[in-house]
DNA sequence: CTAGACTATCGAGCAGACTCTACAGTCAAG
DNA sequence: CTTGACTGTAGAGTCTGCTCGATAGTCTAG
């Protein structure tokens, strides 16, 4: 598929699609005769874990290595699965923390909710 | 407390603590006669919670709204505790994303351990 | 053959979050 | 009273992750 397609269907712009190949996370993109690219149906999955990984504050760079990990196949792949083991222990480690900034936060919030009804105030969901 | 103190107790630079302060994110931090800062006991605390939040992937302007939202004590409760809230919301998504993303992991890990096992290869913890 | 839509490269610019350097005041110990 | 550790301000520099603009090649329709 061409640029605009992968524009549409993953959300992001050209420039950062053409910035992320540059960064070396989308893999190799082939291209056609008239040097335009030519994105391969599979990278709209990998656009999403791109994108999904992100908003789990992990980095570019981290991001890369998993999908190039991803894309090892016939190579590297116990080098690979070691990898996603290490980021999936990453990804426990940050569930732990966010259930004890939640149980924070929760407790801080009733501690306000109860203050705000002794200034007779009534909390209201946005 | 001096700058110093709370530098080692909080594992943050002195550089980052003032450019905090700056932001906005530690609120009104008293001078002595000398004008050095004296941070109060409770600033290691919320620096924690900052950081926490900060590996969570909210971004400072996030973070100081919250910290206003603790330290509203008398005024603004109840549009705290909205605050926390939402924040919590957001939090509970995040794990879900979380754990969306760790099963998909898991399952290309397994993958490739598979094939890392027909290469005649070991997987190894690292 | 030309207009318009799509594609390309390259380089500049920008926001967020630091990080560092230069220079100067404060203070306790010797 | 000086030295050295500590503190302060101000401003520049860095790195990441985009985002935009200029300029130019390609293709399809009329």
């Amino acid at each position: 598929m061409r640029i605009a397609e992968l524009e549409t269907r993953t959300g992001l712009s050209r420039h950062t699609l053409r910035y992320y190949e540059q960064q070396g996370l989308l893999g190799k993109i082939t291209r056609d005769n008239n040097n335009y690219r030519n994105y391969p149906e599979s990278l709209v999955k990998e656009v999403h874990l791109l994108k999904q990984m992100q908003t789990l504050g992990f980095s570019l760079s981290e991001i890369r290595d998993v999908l190039k990990g991803l894309r090892s196949h016939g190579i590297n792949c116990a080098q690979g699965a070691r990898l996603l083991g290490q980021k999936r222990a990453r990804i426990k480690e940050q569930i732990a923390n966010l259930r004890a900034a939640s149980r924070l936060l929760g407790k801080e919030q009733k501690r306000l909710e109860e203050r705000a009804r002794q200034h007779g105030l009534t909390v209201r969901d946005q």
